[in-house]
RNA sequence: UGCCUCGUAGCCAAGUGGUAAGGCAUCAGACUUUGACUCUGACAUUUCGAUGGUUCGAAUCCAUCCGAGGCAG
């Protein structure tokens, strides 16, 4: 019987993913995973949680466990709370202070759940690893979810080729509506637990707080792009990303104001009003190109951010593992540091983080 | 000091006698494994700088005062 270790979080997800293996009569082992501690890792500031009470990471044990019970599974658990540190929380940090948006939870899949956490289950003895991921594989190609809301593989384009070698996403042919009924019917605890969001393993937080327990705020002005205008003081460009609309702290304005660019040299924050034509680009240039499947197409879509639309583009691949991505029909507050995920219909090719932005063959000026 | 204009919620701003538009911001939800974006809802009623007055009825008219500008000096 070959030998399923699956990562438990303590979802919904994750348990209808053992629950679907062990009923295909596969022997099926959990795995709960920790990877951030609130106390090692000075999380105070905008922490929603009461340090007094159970900390969520062990009422998400617990459900793990709750749960093992139920489906007959053994669970084990294991930390990798230096681990995601090191690979992931440092490039996040160092990426806010470059000014730009960093999304962790690609990393985080990349160096810890589809790489640590292998190896992990491989020492348990698993012939295959499965997660609770709304995403599908067929063959070597990485597909996108049947449940397009719900499609995760924005998350997954950073993960190498071959860690998905022996990798089940029980859960991608499924809704989430019917994952839900199933873990009604076969009565898992739960079935009726709220969805996760925020950073994965960190949680939702509220954001310049959080920020302010690893890196000094440097306040600056807030400039109006349009007509160069001091207009306010910000409190930290890390505190903003593109396209923002909301907690910039002006006020009093005709229209809805969006953060469109930012001048980290001078440390100036950028405001455009309404639907801004300085928020939108033509072209952009993405590194550290991750490939998960064998083609490379010239013309494909691309996502600029997770929940984004499918923007059709052109590529042009250039030296260092670079490429130009073009899209004539503009795509509106793109920005560095953010992924951009290419796409080929249903696959997924991979992806590269976004450094420069282009309009009209001009790189923006007042983007970092 | 004389004259003029103006004082409406955190900000901007409609409303010139009939019982307080709208926008921005904010807050709360929805959505969401990235900080968004978007959507929904709430948000002046001991109220329109203050105090009196006219009127059936005033933010809207009158008087005085306070305050902010501007012109003249």
């Amino acid at each position: 019987m070959s030998k399923v270790v699956v990562g438990l979080s303590g979802g919904v997800d994750s348990a209808v993913a053992a629950y679907i293996l062990k009923k295909q009569g596969y022997e099926v082992i959990g795995l709960f995973m920790r990877n951030w501690d609130s106390n090692i890792n000075n999380d105070f500031l905008g922490n929603p949680n009461d340090f007094n009470d159970i900390c969520p990471q062990e009422k998400d044990y617990n459900d793990a466990l709750e749960l093992s019970k139920q489906l007959d599974i053994p669970l084990h658990r294991v930390d990798f709370i230096k681990e995601y540190w090191d690979n992931v929380f440092t490039y996040f940090l160092k990426e806010l202070e470059k000014g730009r948006t960093p999304n962790p939870d690609l990393l985080c899949n990349k160096y810890i759940k589809f790489d640590l956490f292998i190896k992990e289950a491989r020492k348990l003895g698993a012939d295959y690893i499965a997660t609770g991921h709304y995403a599908r594989i067929k063959g070597n190609r990485l597909l996108r979810a049947k449940d397009l809301n719900k499609d995760q593989t924005y998350f997954l384009a950073d993960v190498k080729l071959d860690h998905f070698k022996d990798v089940m996403f029980p859960i991608g042919e499924y809704t989430k509506p019917e994952v839900r009924q199933i873990a009604k019917e076969a009565h898992l605890n739960v079935a009726e637990k709220k969805d996760s969001t925020g950073i994965c393993f960190i949680g939702e937080r509220n954001f310049q707080e959080f920020v302010k327990n690893y890196l000094k705020p440097n306040p600056g002005d807030i400039v109006n792009v349009a007509t160069k205008e001091v207009i306010g003081k910000h409190n930290g460009l890390m505190n903003y990303t593109i396209g923002q609309r909301r907690n910039v702290g002006l006020s009093g304005d005709d229209d809805r104001h969006y953060v469109c660019g930012k001048d980290t040299k001078k440390n100036i924050l950028y405001i455009a009003y309404g639907d801004s034509d300085y928020l939108y680009s033509d072209e952009c240039l993405i590194s550290d190109v991750n490939f998960i499947s064998a083609s490379r197409p010239t013309f494909c879509t691309a996502k600029f951010r997770y929940r984004g639309e499918d923007h059709p583009v052109s590529l042009e691949y250039l030296e260092d593992n670079k490429i130009r991505v073009r899209y004539p029909g503009l795509a509106k507050s793109v920005t560095p540091g953010q992924a951009c995920v290419l796409y080929q219909g249903e696959q997924c090719l991979g992806c590269g983080f976004i450094d420069e932005i282009y309009k009209n063959g001009e790189k923006l000026w007042y983007l970092c």
